[in-house]
DNA sequence: TTTACGAGTGCATAGCTATGCACCAATCAT
DNA sequence: ATGATTGGTGCATAGCTATGCACTCGTAAA
């Protein structure tokens, strides 16, 4: 509580030392002001000897408009979510945001920070969180603050979603199962909570009874490399193996692999057929070549940035905006067996 | 610019409304202000009948103080930054302050942000990018905003810097290659402009030299796993192989043994012994086992933010810190092989 | 020469919260 | 009973920028 000297210069400081109005130096940084060159100069001198630099601040208090965009995320350790982090973060600043980056536990909900996110005044939020209930979605139309959830089919007007089609995608690969002679097919599970995973899993059943097939060998995991590996241990642990492994993302499909690979001395794609989902950076290397479906992560977060620009632009709700982006398949080494 | 409505409810609103003054308000937000419970009671009702959140801009206007930390980061693609990422935003969070994520390009300074970053009267920044010059630094001493630099050894006044000993485990590194019948040294950088991969080659070269070794194969990659691929491709082309490569990151480790094995037929360990620097979680992964080097990242991130904390108790700068953390050998399957 | 106009400038104020200060009503000690 | 303390309360203002408004000049049009 000591007289701190004060760190930054004001516009008034830089008004007083180049003998001009507070306005003028206003008017400098603002552009298309009308101000005459000559003026500028003396007050861009000014701020030079002071390092003056605008702050933002009274601009949002009057303005209310903060130009910071939260993103809400829980967990990095799978790299398609630090992409889709990236890719916003640019996505955002070209846009002239900034990014206020929240982390909040996996499994939680983003309630508890809105409060928080609410006295920042962020113009809007992108939640990257796999939960977020119907609930919580309403709870949050109360703070009148534009979401837009990733990859969660939530919505109401005030919070939007942008998804890949997962169900689509799981289903057909049933199709690319059969052909390849899969014919006892097991599937591994992220988190019981996540939608994500829950509809790939759906899709999937549902391609299989398309086919008359009402067998899956299942078990769940968490979405991680060792969550993967020990399902998929305990799945092949047993007399009945599969020999079509559809696993709910990337990471848990090579850590399947490795199990199989390892511990079971199994081949892939020989024994068994593994396909993940993501298409993240590994299952494209050499060791794995893993069969998967690419989320267009750029497509979504385009998606995503668009919705956000029309939250800017109409000061109100955006309505019940809910996109769908397909997801593509890319077949690789793990599933190019020759059919029976 | 038509007649927008407020959106959110201010203190002078929810005092109107519990018929008391705009202090009383901003008192029942301040812990430890003095307030009769039952006046707290009728601002709360108020506050919740309008949905109030009290705004912390203003109080930025006050205080000086934004409890705002910018981390500046070039690229997610390496997990073990996704990683220093996520940890700087768990425990700034739990230090009270909010995260402003900031991306610039790997190979661009900071420099060109700073500006938007004093504009948003940020209290610190953390900068991860790799490139940071003295020249840089003294530029952004003028701003008197306190950074602690990730793993770049440049440090004035206002600028600290938080290393990894990359020197010292470099060096060990040749002691374990010799042990294990290494013979002929190789060695794969990251981009020419990276202080990290130059400590390590020098740490690499000074091992080499203790014992009269100055014969070393390079090639020159960018820290990814297709730079390493296509080096090690290069590296192994032609007769004169190594038989103990050290990479500059994980990343490339693994791109390597990919190219070593899958195109030249190489065993690894048997015919090259490989390691890589950071430890990320693939380094682990059953298929590659790789021996690498543990920055320990939770240390690191404890110790920035101790500055951090440091620099928020004292006004003023912090003075030339510089921490070095020991790096920690893991030794995995790349380089268990018997001794000739 | 007068009128009109446009460009440029300064004044004053809004925007919202935190806090020093003055003040008031009780409660307590003497 | 009086003075002193304590716990609450409201008033007024600081903090910094953007902008509507009034005003002053030159300059172009009439």
């Amino acid at each position: 509580m000591t007289a701190r000297a004060k760190k930054y210069a004001s516009s008034t400081d830089v008004a007083r030392l180049a003998g001009v109005s507070q306005s003028a130096v206003s008017r400098t940084y603002k552009p298309g002001a009308k101000i005459s060159e000559e003026m500028r100069q003396k007050v861009l001198a000014a701020a030079a000897q002071l390092d003056y630099r605008p702050s933002l601040i009274p601009r949002i208090m009057l303005t209310h408009k903060s130009n910071l965009v939260a993103i809400v995320i829980g967990g990095m350790y799978n790299p398609f979510y630090s992409a889709v982090l990236e890719r916003f973060t640019v996505g955002l600043q070209e846009a002239g945001n900034q990014v206020l980056l929240v982390h909040v536990d996996s499994g939680h909900s983003l309630d508890a920070v809105i409060p928080k996110l609410a006295s920042y005044r962020v113009d809007a939020i992108v939640s990257a969180l796999s939960i977020l209930s119907k609930q919580s979605a309403d709870e949050l139309a109360r703070f009148k603050i534009p979401v837009v959830s990733f990859n969660t089919p939530v919505r109401n007007e005030w919070v939007s979603s942008v998804c890949c089609d997962n169900v689509g995608a799981a289903r057909s690969l049933v199709e690319l199962y059969l052909a390849r002679g899969g014919r006892r097919f097991g599937f591994i599970s992220g988190p019981p909570a996540s939608p994500a995973s829950a509809e790939r899993l759906a899709g999937f059943r549902l391609g299989l009874a398309a086919h008359g097939i009402d067998n899956l060998a299942m078990a769940v995991a968490d979405f991680r490399y060792e969550g993967g590996h020990a399902a998929a241990l305990s799945m092949f642990a047993g007399p009945d193996r599969p020999d079509a492994l559809f696993c709910a993302n990337d990471l848990m499909a090579i850590g399947a692999i490795d199990a199989l690979r390892r511990t079971y001395g199994l081949r892939v794609p020989e024994d068994v057929l593994v396909a993940g989902f993501d298409d993240i950076p590994s299952a494209a290397w050499g060791a794995y070549e893993l069969t998967t479906f690419v989320q267009d992560g750029q497509r979504m977060v385009d998606e995503a940035l668009a919705i956000l620009r029309v939250a800017a632009a109409s000061h109100g709700p955006v309505g019940e905006v809910a996109i769908e982006v397909p997801a593509r398949l890319i077949e690789r080494q793990t599933t190019r067996r020759q059919p029976i």
